[in-house]
DNA sequence: TAAGTATATTGCAATATTACGATTAATATT
DNA sequence: AATATTAATCGTAATATTGCAATATACTTA
């Protein structure tokens, strides 16, 4: 094993295929409404900054910054300096990318037959 | 404010609408590699015990029971007792249903110009 | 019936996540 | 220059998640 603590919550991402342990970083990503907000938000204005986000979602500001900062690290988002202001955006290419790895998921299921499973 | 405890590790799910609480907790099943392997590991197999994870992906049983648990009660495999067995596989209508709500987000940034984002 | 097998649950420890106030750093305004 | 605005970071508190040993429960087999 490579970690030395005893169990405790920590994931074993070293006993994932890297496919894996991709999709479930990208997943969660999106596992908080909060998140999933802010994206909707960028996908309906283009673009906007953290102020405009604390007034949309109603919760505080270094909140707003905190979500704001996992999605960045994810690289769903990318963040343009704007003077004072900070513009975020989809980032196309790592978006398509994640679309693709979490897609494939799914896109894997059609391709059996839904009828030899226990129904 | 729905909830009493002041600033704190909890979501404020009452500030966002429906789809997306539905997408975050859909998108948190799929936000561990383990709960990534096991979906894979039944899209491969078709059908799975708990045991066979147990070998596969060297967990302990306690361990993957629990993913199990927690992707079972979002709905996305469903368990059915076979002796002192449970076989598990995935739910072909919700499965289809996280599909079109996951994917469903994706596919909203095709409509937009990709060219007017910070870039 | 007793021992074995398979899974779920409980209890615990460690780490992670969520949230916000306060502060910091940087730019903007007066 | 002094003040205001904007966003990131720090510190802290509370809850959630991850993992496993031990136990409980249910079925199987000898």
């Amino acid at each position: 094993m490579q970690y030395t603590y005893m169990h405790m919550g920590v994931t074993k991402s070293d006993l994932f295929t890297d496919i894996q342990n991709e999709i479930a970083a990208a997943a969660k990503a999106l596992a908080h409404p909060a998140r999933v907000a802010i994206i909707q938000y960028l996908l309906k204005t283009n673009a906007c900054i953290n102020g405009d986000l604390v007034q949309e979602l109603g919760l505080a500001q270094a909140t707003i910054s905190q979500h704001l900062r996992e999605l960045k690290e994810i690289g769903i988002i990318q963040g343009t300096i704007d003077g004072a202001r900070v513009n975020y955006c989809i980032n196309p290419g790592r978006w398509k990318e994640i679309q693709q790895q979490i897609g494939g998921l799914f896109d894997q299921y059609q391709k059996n037959d839904p009828n030899s499973c226990c129904s």
